[in-house]
DNA sequence: CGGCGCACCTGAGTGC
DNA sequence: TGCACTCAGGTGCGCC
């Protein structure tokens, strides 16, 4: 389910269910998801140790233990992290679950295990910061995150619009959904250079990929009350799209019909009227 | 190094 | 009801 506003929504979920809890017992599915869980190391670094805070860096969920050990988890494309009482029975695809001291479990859900499960133990906090998050894109909901920035990141490469904001190398969290809804608000074609456009041109498309996630985290916000459970899907779901999945659909902004390409080998979704191919 | 295609996995939906 | 096929929100690998 991930892009940045679902990671976001998911941390804030579970952060008030976790914090000052310390971790009785982990148990895994034995499957393995992008990498196999390390379940002894997991086990070893986390048992009998205290939850002390959650965030979010790109994609990632790091979940910050006394001792600085971290759990770092990623949701890959259907992983969902829920709070359960232990009476709850497990279901499908329930892969790790850590028991807590109140008799709550926190459970990592994934169907297809492209999601991963890792943790850096205290030891190792240093490369975790170096190598580890250094390797990040940029935060898009960041101070230091602007047109200009975009601008420089762009010089000299020649990838659709489309591609380079999904490349968690240069900036994190914006996944296939907030690209195509990004380009439309700033009216961008999908396959524009990167490098084609203007200074001002990537102020807008700054500015609306502040506006849209931050709209998206608000409105799978109003689900985090009821986070226990993992009920309700965050994020788009909740969220108002206007091309994501609208083939053949009226543009909001024209009444054009809305077209599907594929686009770096994804499902791209625009307005042939609003987003001109051609810059001047 | 930059960019492309594909593989990883399960399940939902579609068309016959 | 069943089967074959396509597609899905992410990432990273090998290859040119």
């Amino acid at each position: 389910m991930p892009e940045l506003p679902e990671v976001e929504v998911t941390c804030q979920g579970v952060l008030p269910h976790l914090l000052e809890r310390t971790v009785l017992a982990v148990h895994s599915s034995g499957k393995s998801l992008r990498q196999p869980i390390p379940q002894e190391l997991l086990r070893s670094c986390l048992c009998n140790k205290t939850i002390c805070t959650v965030e979010r860096r790109a994609k990632y969920i790091l979940i910050r233990f006394t001792g600085k050990d971290v759990l770092i988890i990623h949701l890959g494309m259907t992983g969902k992290l829920g709070i359960f009482s232990q009476a709850t029975a497990a279901a499908r695809h329930d892969h790790l679950v850590l028991t807590l001291d109140n008799t709550m479990e926190l459970r990592y859900n994934d169907v297809r295990r492209f999601g991963s499960v890792a943790v850096w133990p205290a030891d190792q906090a240093e490369e975790l910061e170096q190598v580890f998050l250094a390797r990040q894109g940029i935060e898009p909901l960041g101070a230091a995150f602007d047109g200009k920035q975009l601008h420089q990141l762009a010089h000299n490469c020649t990838v659709p619009m489309k591609k380079f904001l999904m490349d968690s190398r240069r900036i994190s969290g914006i996944g296939n959904i907030y690209a195509n809804e990004i380009l439309f608000a700033a009216g961008i074609h999908p396959v524009c250079p990167a490098n084609s456009l203007s200074l001002e041109q990537w102020q807008e498309v700054a500015g609306c990929t502040v506006h849209i996630l931050n709209k998206a985290i608000a409105a799978g916000g109003s689900t985090i009350s009821d986070f226990l459970g993992a009920s309700g899907q965050p994020g788009y779901f909740q969220l108002q799209l206007a091309v994501y999945g609208k083939k053949g659909e009226a543009c909001p902004g024209c009444g054009e019909e809305i077209v599907k390409e594929v686009v770096g080998g994804r499902a791209t979704f625009f307005c042939p009227e609003c987003q001109q191919e051609v810059q001047r």
